[in-house]
Parts: C-alpha cells; structure tokens; sequence
DNA sequence: AAAGTCACTTAATGTAGGTTAAGAAATTAT
DNA sequence: ATAATTTCTTAACCTACATTAAGTGACTTT
C-alpha cells in the first residue's frame, strides 16, 4: 500500500474505489537535493507528501536571514499554508534537501477530492488540527524555553531529523543564529 | 441571526433545519471577569465561541510567568485545542477578561455535528486552517522580527484590541516582559 | 475613606544570544 | 586530485531584552 494511503487511512477509511480515485489526483515525482519547489513571491498551487527524503519550508528575512518553519521527512505533509488557501503571492521557500520521492497534490484535485470524497473534508482537518497544535506549542516553547532547552525538545521529538538536518537549518529552526548554536552545543557536549 | 451562525454562514451555508440543530447543540452562558473556565492540568471539554467580551488563553511556566497564547474577542473561536482533541490533560488556561457572553460548544456536541451535519468539518477544517496560518505568521514573526515591530504589527492587526487589553498582557502576547514593554513604549511615543 | 491589591513606570545592573571576523573542516564541482 | 564553495568552530565584542527593586497611580474591597 502507498504510503499516502496509510497516512490517510490512519485517520478515515477509504472504500478501494475512492483510493482509486485519489490515487488517480496525486502525482508522484521524483527531485533532487536543492531542487526549489517554490519561491517566495510566487503563489503555491500544490502540497506535498514525503514518501523518502528531507524538504524544508522557510522565509528570508531582509535578503538575508533564513528561519526554517518546518522539516518534512517521510510521511510528512508539507506546503505553503497561507499561499495554498489564498492563492495569493507567499513568502516561503520549499526546498529539497535530500533526494526525494514525493506525492504532489494540486490545489486543484483537492478542492475536486473534497467534493467526490467528503470525507477527507474531516482527514484534512484532523491533520490541520495536529499541525496547529504542534505550532502552537513550538510558539509557546519559543517565548518560555532557552535555546538549549528547545534543542534538547527538538532532538527527543524528532531523533532522526537531528543526524539529517544541516546544522544551521536546526539553529534557525529553533531560533538562534549558526554560530551561536556551535557555541550553545560545544558547551552542552562538555557537561 | 446569531452571530455565531453568521460566523458559520460566511463558509458553508446552512439549511434552516441544520441551523436550529447546531442551536440545539450550543449553550449561551454569560461569565464575569476574572472567571477561569479551564485551568492547567485540566482536560478541557468544550469550545468557546464569544459573542461579546473579552477571553484569553494563556500558560504559566514554572509556577511564575504567564504567555499569553491568543485572545478572543467578538466573533472568535477559543480553546484548548491540544486538550480538547486529545482529551488530555493540558496546560493552558482560559480566563474571561471582561463580562463576556459566549456559545459554550461542547467536544461531545462537536463530535455529534460532525455526523449530523458533515458540512461542518468543512466549516472547521477552514476554520483551523485560518488559525493555523496566524499561527505561522506569528512564529516567523517571533522569529525575525523585533519587539517593537511585533508591537507595531499587533496593533495594526488587533487596534480594538489594543485598547481594551491590559498592558501586561499585550507585552506577554508579543513576547516581552512587562518593564520592557513599558520602557519600549514610551521610547517609541517619543519618537 | 482607608487599606490593600494590581497595573504601570523608571532605573541600575545582568545575560542570553547576536555580530563580526577569521580559520578549519567538510562537501561539491571541475 | 584540486579548486571552490559551503558548513562549522572559536573568540572578541555588542545589544536587545531580562531581572531586581523601588516608587506612583488606579482600582477593589471593606
């Protein structure tokens, strides 16, 4: 079975004929590290699902600073939220970090899946209420914990993106900058 | 109309039947401020929505300080959302800000909704989403920006807000303490 | 109206984390 | 293999914001 229809069938049952159906509206497309799915500026017309392999979702600030929102590895949705809904212009960057092999949904076919499964209307939800749910406690985490407090929550929470993960990705992720994350993680090593 | 059904109208439409069931299944409840309606370790049962007034939803770390994780003021959705769908126990609190009347939406009530009227997950899902990218926004905000940006940005975004908030509260909501805040403030009138 | 609590202000001092810069190590490209 | 680029480290110095503390005014409570 794909590993998208686990996903989904972790949370609603589909009958084989409306697995058929969605599996006929995903595209399963195979890119490269680096490769750029999209730009800030542009509008995000397509979300992704990880079947293997590492994306990111970040901003730019100023041209300069780059502060990661979110990792997806297997099994992982990933998008742009407010680009996606709107259709308007975003400001994120999705960016391939390792090989990967992905299931691509467009706007389109879902809004269509929506209409033909009603179903998913509630699997959407419920993986909508997960993502807030973890956002909101990284906000809170962000205004109450340290930076090594929040490394150390990242590193339980998500063991393996720790050994994959480009060092300053995980210090923007958490919200310091490069430098100040070797400093913070040399000092750790030595208790 | 109810405001809360109008706040419903402006996703999906209702059909007059399933507008007198979703009544059904609310309570109209009027609070006085300062009334807790969820506390920490507590596992939160129902949803808010305010009709007029004033709430917030906040945690305490370590016993002493407060984060203000969102407010809730005419026509908006409050909760525990971690609580409310896992049925476990959270730790957030929710506090009336001011005499307030709210439709108390019970998880049961909810739960029941969605079977009798599947729209709703739609109505939800959309709902959710629209938190989920205010979420995001704040998070890279946190992220990027600086206080008195975040200040400038709140105000813009919440200007009635802003007037009616305690300080203390605005400060702990952006994500600065209190003196801070009142220093940053008064710099900024002098300009 | 007095007393107590709470919200806000101001100021001195402290610190987590930022900035700049330069070198070392690891990857990637040629 | 070598060069080129990128990532990581270290260190000196800097700043946005926190902490502590003391004082003022406003709102509650009795």
């Amino acid at each position: 079975m794909k590993p998208i229809i686990q996903n989904i069938s972790k949370i609603i049952s589909l009958t084989p004929e409306e697995e058929t159906l969605f599996l006929s509206k995903i595209e399963t497309k195979y890119f490269k590290a680096k490769t750029i799915l999209l730009s800030s500026g542009e509008i995000c017309k397509e979300g992704y699902f990880v079947n293997s392999g590492l994306l990111r979702s970040f901003n730019i600030n100023d041209n300069i600073v780059e502060h990661v929102l979110s990792f997806a590895c297997e099994g992982w949705w990933i998008g742009d939220m407010y680009s996606l809904l709107s259709q308007k212009r975003g400001n994120l960057f999705i960016e391939v970090l390792e090989d990967s092999e992905v299931e691509v949904l467009s706007k389109e076919n879902q809004e269509q899946l929506y209409l033909e499964i009603p179903k998913l209307e509630r699997f959407f939800r419920i993986l909508i209420e997960n993502s807030l749910i973890a956002n909101q406690e990284r906000l809170m985490d962000n205004l109450s914990l340290t930076a090594e407090e929040r490394f150390e929550k990242f590193c339980k929470k998500h063991p393996t993106l720790v050994q994959k993960v480009p060092q300053k990705q995980i210090a923007s992720f958490i919200g310091v900058t490069p430098e100040f994350f070797s400093k913070m993680k040399s000092k750790m090593l030595r208790k």
